[in-house]
DNA sequence: ATATTTTTGTTAGCTAAGCTATTTGTTATT
DNA sequence: AATAACAAATAGCTTAGCTAACAAAAATAT
Protein backbone atom coordinates (compact mmCIF):
# COMPACT_ATOMS: atom_id res chain seq x y z
CA UNK A 1 0.00 0.00 0.00
CA UNK A 2 1.52 2.84 -1.16
CA UNK A 3 -0.90 5.52 0.60
CA UNK A 4 0.36 7.22 3.62
CA UNK A 5 -1.91 8.10 7.15
CA UNK A 6 -5.57 9.71 6.00
CA UNK A 7 -5.82 9.63 10.27
CA UNK A 8 -9.61 10.43 9.92
CA UNK A 9 -10.35 9.94 6.57
CA UNK A 10 -11.58 13.62 5.90
CA UNK A 11 -8.75 14.57 3.68
CA UNK A 12 -10.06 13.32 0.61
CA UNK A 13 -14.01 14.79 1.17
CA UNK A 14 -12.07 18.11 1.41
CA UNK A 15 -9.75 18.03 -1.60
CA UNK A 16 -13.21 17.08 -3.28
CA UNK A 17 -14.75 20.02 -2.31
CA UNK A 18 -11.75 22.28 -3.21
CA UNK A 19 -11.48 21.13 -6.78
CA UNK A 20 -14.95 21.18 -7.12
CA UNK A 21 -15.68 24.58 -5.91
CA UNK A 22 -12.49 25.39 -8.38
CA UNK A 23 -13.61 23.73 -11.22
CA UNK A 24 -17.08 25.62 -10.65
CA UNK A 25 -15.28 28.95 -10.62
CA UNK A 26 -12.94 28.54 -13.29
CA UNK A 27 -15.69 28.05 -15.86
CA UNK A 28 -18.22 30.37 -14.51
CA UNK A 29 -15.47 32.99 -15.06
CA UNK A 30 -15.01 32.16 -18.52
CA UNK A 31 -18.60 32.07 -19.31
CA UNK A 32 -18.40 35.73 -21.22
CA UNK A 33 -16.04 34.93 -23.22
CA UNK A 34 -17.62 32.85 -26.26
CA UNK A 35 -20.59 35.64 -26.60
CA UNK A 36 -18.91 37.02 -29.71
CA UNK A 37 -19.31 33.59 -31.63
CA UNK A 38 -22.47 34.12 -31.86
CA UNK A 39 -23.52 30.48 -31.04
CA UNK A 40 -24.55 29.20 -27.64
CA UNK A 41 -23.04 27.10 -25.15
CA UNK A 42 -24.75 23.74 -25.63
CA UNK A 43 -23.28 24.20 -29.55
CA UNK A 44 -19.94 25.05 -28.75
CA UNK A 45 -19.68 22.13 -26.42
CA UNK A 46 -20.41 19.19 -29.02
CA UNK A 47 -18.98 21.30 -31.40
CA UNK A 48 -15.71 20.21 -28.81
CA UNK A 49 -16.63 17.04 -28.75
CA UNK A 50 -16.73 16.48 -32.98
CA UNK A 51 -13.18 18.32 -33.13
CA UNK A 52 -11.80 16.46 -31.07
CA UNK A 53 -13.60 12.68 -31.43
CA UNK A 54 -14.28 13.05 -35.13
CA UNK A 55 -17.35 12.49 -36.39
CA UNK A 56 -19.90 10.61 -34.39
CA UNK A 57 -23.50 9.36 -34.69
CA UNK A 58 -25.85 11.56 -32.80
CA UNK A 59 -26.28 8.92 -30.14
CA UNK A 60 -22.83 8.93 -29.39
CA UNK A 61 -22.96 12.60 -29.95
CA UNK A 62 -25.83 12.99 -27.18
CA UNK A 63 -24.35 10.05 -24.28
CA UNK A 64 -20.89 12.23 -24.73
CA UNK A 65 -22.47 15.32 -24.20
CA UNK A 66 -24.59 14.29 -21.32
CA UNK A 67 -28.11 14.52 -23.16
CA UNK A 68 -30.98 12.44 -24.41
CA UNK A 69 -31.08 11.79 -27.98
CA UNK A 70 -33.97 14.31 -28.89
CA UNK A 71 -32.16 17.47 -27.94
CA UNK A 72 -29.14 16.34 -29.86
CA UNK A 73 -31.13 15.36 -33.02
CA UNK A 74 -32.53 19.12 -32.67
CA UNK A 75 -29.45 20.65 -31.91
CA UNK A 76 -27.39 19.13 -34.76
CA UNK A 77 -30.34 20.34 -36.56
CA UNK A 78 -29.65 24.11 -36.10
CA UNK A 79 -25.58 23.72 -36.08
CA UNK A 80 -26.32 22.01 -39.54
CA UNK A 81 -28.79 25.03 -40.51
CA UNK A 82 -25.95 26.76 -39.63
CA UNK A 83 -22.68 25.26 -41.65
CA UNK A 84 -21.06 24.22 -38.48
CA UNK A 85 -21.68 20.49 -38.68
CA UNK A 86 -22.68 18.30 -41.75
CA UNK A 87 -24.13 14.59 -42.05
CA UNK A 88 -23.17 11.35 -43.56
CA UNK A 89 -25.39 8.24 -43.91
CA UNK A 90 -23.48 5.66 -42.92
CA UNK A 91 -23.21 2.84 -45.46
CA UNK A 92 -23.31 -0.41 -42.67
CA UNK A 93 -26.71 0.76 -41.37
CA UNK A 94 -29.27 2.72 -42.60
CA UNK A 95 -30.71 4.29 -39.23
CA UNK A 96 -27.50 6.07 -38.28
CA UNK A 97 -26.18 9.40 -39.50
CA UNK A 98 -22.40 10.66 -38.78
CA UNK A 99 -22.10 13.85 -37.56
CA UNK A 100 -18.81 15.80 -38.76
CA UNK A 101 -17.93 19.11 -38.25
CA UNK A 102 -17.19 21.22 -40.96
CA UNK A 103 -14.74 24.03 -41.92
CA UNK A 104 -16.16 26.76 -40.78
CA UNK A 105 -17.45 24.62 -37.58
CA UNK A 106 -13.85 24.04 -37.17
CA UNK A 107 -12.69 27.97 -37.40
CA UNK A 108 -15.19 28.94 -35.39
CA UNK A 109 -14.49 26.48 -32.27
CA UNK A 110 -10.94 27.35 -32.74
CA UNK A 111 -11.19 31.30 -32.59
CA UNK A 112 -13.59 30.26 -29.05
CA UNK A 113 -10.84 27.67 -27.66
CA UNK A 114 -8.33 30.28 -28.23
CA UNK A 115 -10.24 33.31 -26.30
CA UNK A 116 -10.52 30.86 -23.19
CA UNK A 117 -7.49 29.37 -23.07
CA UNK A 118 -5.60 32.81 -23.86
CA UNK A 119 -7.74 34.57 -21.29
CA UNK A 120 -6.70 31.48 -18.50
CA UNK A 121 -3.31 31.59 -19.92
CA UNK A 122 -2.86 35.33 -18.92
CA UNK A 123 -3.82 34.74 -15.46
CA UNK A 124 -1.10 31.75 -14.99
CA UNK A 125 1.51 34.39 -16.51
CA UNK A 126 3.29 34.87 -13.20
CA UNK A 127 2.91 31.19 -12.53
CA UNK A 128 6.61 29.08 -11.63
CA UNK A 129 7.58 26.22 -13.32
CA UNK A 130 6.65 24.36 -10.41
CA UNK A 131 3.06 25.75 -10.08
CA UNK A 132 2.49 24.59 -14.00
CA UNK A 133 3.51 21.36 -13.38
CA UNK A 134 1.43 20.67 -10.04
CA UNK A 135 -1.58 22.32 -12.40
CA UNK A 136 -0.44 19.48 -15.29
CA UNK A 137 -0.38 16.95 -13.02
CA UNK A 138 -4.05 17.64 -10.85
CA UNK A 139 -5.35 18.10 -14.34
CA UNK A 140 -4.24 14.30 -15.55
CA UNK A 141 -5.86 13.48 -11.83
CA UNK A 142 -8.72 15.47 -12.16
CA UNK A 143 -9.48 14.15 -16.09
CA UNK A 144 -8.79 10.21 -14.27
CA UNK A 145 -11.17 11.03 -11.46
CA UNK A 146 -13.87 12.12 -13.88
CA UNK A 147 -13.53 9.15 -16.15
CA UNK A 148 -14.18 6.95 -12.65
CA UNK A 149 -16.87 8.94 -12.14
CA UNK A 150 -18.21 8.82 -15.62
CA UNK A 151 -17.79 5.17 -15.29
CA UNK A 152 -19.22 4.44 -12.15
CA UNK B 1 12.02 37.56 -11.16
CA UNK B 2 11.04 33.89 -9.62
CA UNK B 3 9.90 32.01 -12.89
CA UNK B 4 12.26 29.55 -14.67
CA UNK B 5 12.65 29.06 -18.13
CA UNK B 6 9.37 28.80 -20.19
CA UNK B 7 11.62 28.60 -23.12
CA UNK B 8 8.88 29.42 -26.08
CA UNK B 9 6.01 30.34 -23.37
CA UNK B 10 3.87 27.71 -24.52
CA UNK B 11 3.86 25.52 -21.45
CA UNK B 12 1.27 27.98 -19.66
CA UNK B 13 -0.71 27.72 -22.91
CA UNK B 14 -0.65 23.67 -22.34
CA UNK B 15 -1.20 23.90 -19.20
CA UNK B 16 -4.42 26.06 -19.54
CA UNK B 17 -5.74 24.00 -22.25
CA UNK B 18 -5.10 20.79 -19.47
CA UNK B 19 -7.14 22.81 -16.94
CA UNK B 20 -9.42 23.67 -19.12
CA UNK B 21 -10.60 20.41 -20.09
CA UNK B 22 -10.02 18.74 -17.23
CA UNK B 23 -12.60 21.06 -15.29
CA UNK B 24 -15.39 20.52 -18.11
CA UNK B 25 -14.60 16.66 -17.51
CA UNK B 26 -15.23 16.82 -13.98
CA UNK B 27 -17.79 18.63 -13.82
CA UNK B 28 -19.79 17.24 -16.82
CA UNK B 29 -19.31 13.45 -14.91
CA UNK B 30 -21.06 14.81 -12.45
CA UNK B 31 -24.40 16.45 -14.47
CA UNK B 32 -26.36 13.27 -13.45
CA UNK B 33 -25.73 13.10 -9.67
CA UNK B 34 -28.26 15.96 -9.13
CA UNK B 35 -31.39 14.31 -10.83
CA UNK B 36 -32.94 12.92 -7.76
CA UNK B 37 -32.68 16.74 -5.89
CA UNK B 38 -35.96 17.41 -8.14
CA UNK B 39 -34.70 21.18 -8.84
CA UNK B 40 -32.99 22.34 -11.85
CA UNK B 41 -29.43 23.06 -11.90
CA UNK B 42 -30.03 26.95 -12.30
CA UNK B 43 -31.76 26.71 -8.67
CA UNK B 44 -28.67 24.63 -7.55
CA UNK B 45 -26.40 26.81 -8.80
CA UNK B 46 -28.09 29.77 -7.06
CA UNK B 47 -28.76 28.39 -3.75
CA UNK B 48 -24.67 27.28 -3.45
CA UNK B 49 -24.28 31.21 -3.86
CA UNK B 50 -26.48 31.81 -1.21
CA UNK B 51 -25.39 28.82 0.98
CA UNK B 52 -22.04 30.05 0.74
CA UNK B 53 -22.55 34.00 0.64
CA UNK B 54 -25.42 34.25 3.15
CA UNK B 55 -28.50 36.97 2.08
CA UNK B 56 -27.80 39.42 -1.04
CA UNK B 57 -29.68 41.09 -3.53
CA UNK B 58 -30.92 40.00 -6.80
CA UNK B 59 -28.62 41.85 -8.93
CA UNK B 60 -25.64 40.78 -6.47
CA UNK B 61 -27.03 37.28 -6.88
CA UNK B 62 -27.48 38.00 -10.73
CA UNK B 63 -23.80 39.24 -10.77
CA UNK B 64 -22.57 36.46 -9.02
CA UNK B 65 -24.24 34.02 -11.41
CA UNK B 66 -23.16 35.84 -14.91
CA UNK B 67 -26.83 36.14 -15.74
CA UNK B 68 -29.17 38.95 -16.42
CA UNK B 69 -31.03 40.21 -13.23
CA UNK B 70 -34.28 39.47 -14.70
CA UNK B 71 -33.26 36.40 -15.03
CA UNK B 72 -32.55 36.33 -11.78
CA UNK B 73 -35.68 37.51 -10.85
CA UNK B 74 -37.53 34.66 -12.36
CA UNK B 75 -35.25 32.36 -10.94
CA UNK B 76 -35.98 33.64 -6.88
CA UNK B 77 -39.69 33.41 -7.72
CA UNK B 78 -39.47 30.00 -8.75
CA UNK B 79 -37.38 28.77 -5.81
CA UNK B 80 -39.34 31.24 -3.73
CA UNK B 81 -42.21 29.58 -4.50
CA UNK B 82 -40.66 26.19 -3.30
CA UNK B 83 -39.85 27.61 -0.12
CA UNK B 84 -36.05 26.68 -1.07
CA UNK B 85 -35.49 30.81 -0.34
CA UNK B 86 -37.14 33.78 1.66
CA UNK B 87 -37.33 37.55 0.85
CA UNK B 88 -36.53 39.93 3.02
CA UNK B 89 -37.26 44.27 2.44
CA UNK B 90 -33.57 46.02 2.85
CA UNK B 91 -34.33 48.85 5.70
CA UNK B 92 -31.91 51.55 3.92
CA UNK B 93 -33.52 51.16 0.18
CA UNK B 94 -36.77 50.22 -0.18
CA UNK B 95 -35.66 49.33 -4.23
CA UNK B 96 -34.05 46.06 -2.63
CA UNK B 97 -34.97 42.61 -1.54
CA UNK B 98 -32.41 40.58 -0.13
CA UNK B 99 -32.80 36.68 -0.54
CA UNK B 100 -31.69 34.01 1.53
CA UNK B 101 -31.57 30.06 1.70
CA UNK B 102 -34.36 28.86 3.89
CA UNK B 103 -33.44 25.76 6.10
CA UNK B 104 -34.92 23.40 3.32
CA UNK B 105 -32.97 24.77 0.85
CA UNK B 106 -30.17 24.54 2.63
CA UNK B 107 -31.34 20.51 3.04
CA UNK B 108 -31.55 20.24 -0.14
CA UNK B 109 -28.30 21.71 -1.35
CA UNK B 110 -26.38 20.24 1.53
CA UNK B 111 -27.70 16.44 -0.16
CA UNK B 112 -26.99 17.64 -3.35
CA UNK B 113 -23.57 18.39 -2.28
CA UNK B 114 -22.57 15.67 -0.31
CA UNK B 115 -23.66 13.48 -3.68
CA UNK B 116 -21.22 14.91 -5.39
CA UNK B 117 -18.44 15.33 -2.81
CA UNK B 118 -18.99 11.43 -2.28
CA UNK B 119 -18.39 11.03 -6.04
CA UNK B 120 -15.36 12.64 -6.21
CA UNK B 121 -14.18 11.12 -3.27
CA UNK B 122 -14.83 8.05 -4.69
CA UNK B 123 -12.66 8.62 -7.35
CA UNK B 124 -10.08 9.96 -5.33
CA UNK B 125 -9.72 6.82 -3.02
CA UNK B 126 -7.10 5.63 -3.88
CA UNK B 127 -4.83 8.61 -4.64
CA UNK B 128 -1.40 9.16 -2.07
CA UNK B 129 -1.17 11.91 0.58
CA UNK B 130 1.51 12.95 -1.83
CA UNK B 131 -1.28 13.80 -4.97
CA UNK B 132 -3.96 15.20 -2.79
CA UNK B 133 -1.58 17.71 -1.95
CA UNK B 134 -1.27 18.29 -5.43
CA UNK B 135 -4.84 18.51 -6.01
CA UNK B 136 -5.74 21.23 -3.43
CA UNK B 137 -2.20 23.18 -3.96
CA UNK B 138 -4.18 23.36 -7.80
CA UNK B 139 -7.40 23.90 -6.36
CA UNK B 140 -5.58 27.32 -5.18
CA UNK B 141 -4.56 28.12 -8.27
CA UNK B 142 -7.21 27.46 -10.14
CA UNK B 143 -9.31 29.60 -8.10
CA UNK B 144 -6.62 32.59 -8.35
CA UNK B 145 -6.86 32.26 -11.81
CA UNK B 146 -11.17 32.59 -11.61
CA UNK B 147 -10.65 35.38 -10.00
CA UNK B 148 -8.39 36.94 -12.10
CA UNK B 149 -10.13 36.02 -15.23
CA UNK B 150 -13.55 37.66 -13.46
CA UNK B 151 -12.34 40.91 -12.75
CA UNK B 152 -9.88 41.63 -16.07
C1' DA C 1 -37.35 72.60 -3.92
C1' DT C 2 -37.94 70.56 -8.20
C1' DA C 3 -36.61 68.14 -12.12
C1' DT C 4 -33.77 64.67 -14.05
C1' DT C 5 -31.11 60.59 -14.03
C1' DT C 6 -29.80 56.27 -12.06
C1' DT C 7 -30.81 52.19 -9.69
C1' DT C 8 -33.70 48.03 -8.29
C1' DG C 9 -36.88 45.09 -9.44
C1' DT C 10 -40.90 43.09 -12.17
C1' DT C 11 -43.34 41.70 -16.24
C1' DA C 12 -43.99 40.43 -21.09
C1' DG C 13 -42.46 38.15 -24.95
C1' DC C 14 -38.99 35.82 -27.49
C1' DT C 15 -35.44 31.94 -28.36
C1' DA C 16 -32.65 27.97 -26.99
C1' DA C 17 -32.16 23.70 -24.60
C1' DG C 18 -33.62 20.20 -21.76
C1' DC C 19 -37.15 16.41 -21.19
C1' DT C 20 -40.87 12.47 -22.31
C1' DA C 21 -43.89 10.31 -25.52
C1' DT C 22 -44.94 9.11 -30.16
C1' DT C 23 -43.90 7.78 -34.90
C1' DT C 24 -41.16 5.94 -38.83
C1' DG C 25 -37.85 3.27 -40.83
C1' DT C 26 -34.20 -0.30 -40.26
C1' DT C 27 -31.81 -4.04 -38.18
C1' DA C 28 -31.64 -8.13 -35.07
C1' DT C 29 -33.91 -12.01 -32.86
C1' DT C 30 -36.98 -15.66 -32.41
C1' DA D 1 -42.32 -14.35 -40.96
C1' DA D 2 -43.17 -12.10 -36.75
C1' DT D 3 -41.46 -9.55 -33.11
C1' DA D 4 -38.25 -6.93 -30.61
C1' DA D 5 -34.76 -3.49 -30.38
C1' DC D 6 -32.54 0.56 -32.21
C1' DA D 7 -31.63 5.28 -34.57
C1' DA D 8 -33.53 9.26 -35.60
C1' DA D 9 -37.14 12.77 -36.11
C1' DT D 10 -41.12 15.33 -34.47
C1' DA D 11 -44.48 17.30 -31.24
C1' DG D 12 -45.37 19.35 -27.05
C1' DC D 13 -44.02 20.77 -22.55
C1' DT D 14 -40.84 23.20 -19.04
C1' DT D 15 -36.94 25.97 -17.71
C1' DA D 16 -33.47 29.44 -18.46
C1' DG D 17 -31.45 32.80 -20.97
C1' DC D 18 -32.11 37.39 -23.30
C1' DT D 19 -34.02 42.43 -24.46
C1' DA D 20 -37.46 45.88 -23.98
C1' DA D 21 -40.76 48.32 -21.40
C1' DC D 22 -42.47 49.74 -16.98
C1' DA D 23 -42.88 51.30 -11.94
C1' DA D 24 -41.02 52.86 -7.78
C1' DA D 25 -37.33 54.70 -5.08
C1' DA D 26 -32.93 57.03 -4.49
C1' DA D 27 -29.39 60.06 -6.00
C1' DT D 28 -28.01 64.06 -8.51
C1' DA D 29 -28.48 68.40 -10.88
C1' DT D 30 -30.49 72.65 -11.63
Amino acid sequence: MSQASNPEGKAPLEVAGRIHSAAIHLLRSLKGKDKMLGVSPAQLSALSVLYFAGALTISRLAAAEGVKLPTMSRLVKDMARGQLVMREKAENDARSTYISITPKGKALFERGRINRLMAITTALENLTDENLEILRKAASLMENAARAIREA
